[in-house]
DNA sequence: CACCATCTACGAAAAAAATCGTAAATCATT
DNA sequence: AATGATTTACGATTTTTTTCGTAGATGGTG
């Protein structure tokens, strides 16, 4: 997969990760509990999806039941590695700040991401 | 500064960044080193920036020099918003480790984080 | 089997972004 | 003042993305 998802594709994806798989109804009806958008809509963009080969798909009487065919840490990477060129200038640790000031992080949080730090460290 | 910019403004606000302030023709040879671009391709959107208040301007004789007018922090910001609402289901650690895995960073980095981290315990 | 709800396919339209050509203005140099 | 180079303004076109209507297929239920 070389080219990046739109954004409309990204929300499809995003909920096709978390829940595995799903019919179009059920991702339409996810994204409708954040914005209004109508049923051929997302079952266009799905449609488009899967001639991308960016989602999969099996017939299951009537319907079709899709799955991510892209992996999310890829994509998420690949998301990562755009918004450092266009708005880090390249730096991962100023946008690991960004990430993390200006927004309430719990202290389980703050440890995980220290015992994380901390296994990067062996890694020389 | 409500709605994000599109790819082709962030393009072009990150050398706005950088450098401060430029022309046109500064801001168009600068995006020629990674892409090729015509001249009035850039002017026009730099122009619709203008118009959206993105950017000021000051005449100098017979160009325009001008300026972001969106902080790059408050920029930044929004975009993390939106890749983790988008891509990582709102967690800011996980968006933390994807940025520093997979990827070398340095010691000097990894301990500036940690040093940031110890900031952040701080304000509780 | 007829009816109804729900699905897919398809195409077209609308909206958003990006691209560029052309003309007119501006300035520096002859 | 004419020439040439460079700039802005403007509009039109192209490309990409999002949206949705309509038609036809499919399967379940009375």
């Amino acid at each position: 997969m070389k080219k990046k998802p739109t954004d409309s594709e990204l929300e499809i994806l995003q909920v096709l990760w978390t829940q595995g798989s799903a019919t179009v109804r059920q991702v339409n009806d996810q994204l409708n509990k954040h914005r209004q958008v109508g049923y051929t809509t997302t079952l266009k963009i799905m449609q488009i999806m899967y001639d991308k080969r960016m989602v999969s798909r099996i017939r299951e009487g009537k319907t079709h039941i899709y799955r991510a065919e892209v992996e999310q840490s890829e994509a998420q990477k690949h998301l990562i590695d755009k918004l450092l060129d266009t708005a880090f200038q390249g730096s991962a640790t100023q946008l690991v700040m960004q990430a993390l000031g200006g927004r309430d992080t719990s202290q389980e949080e703050i440890d995980e991401i220290r015992r994380f730090l901390d296994g990067l460290d062996d890694e020389e």
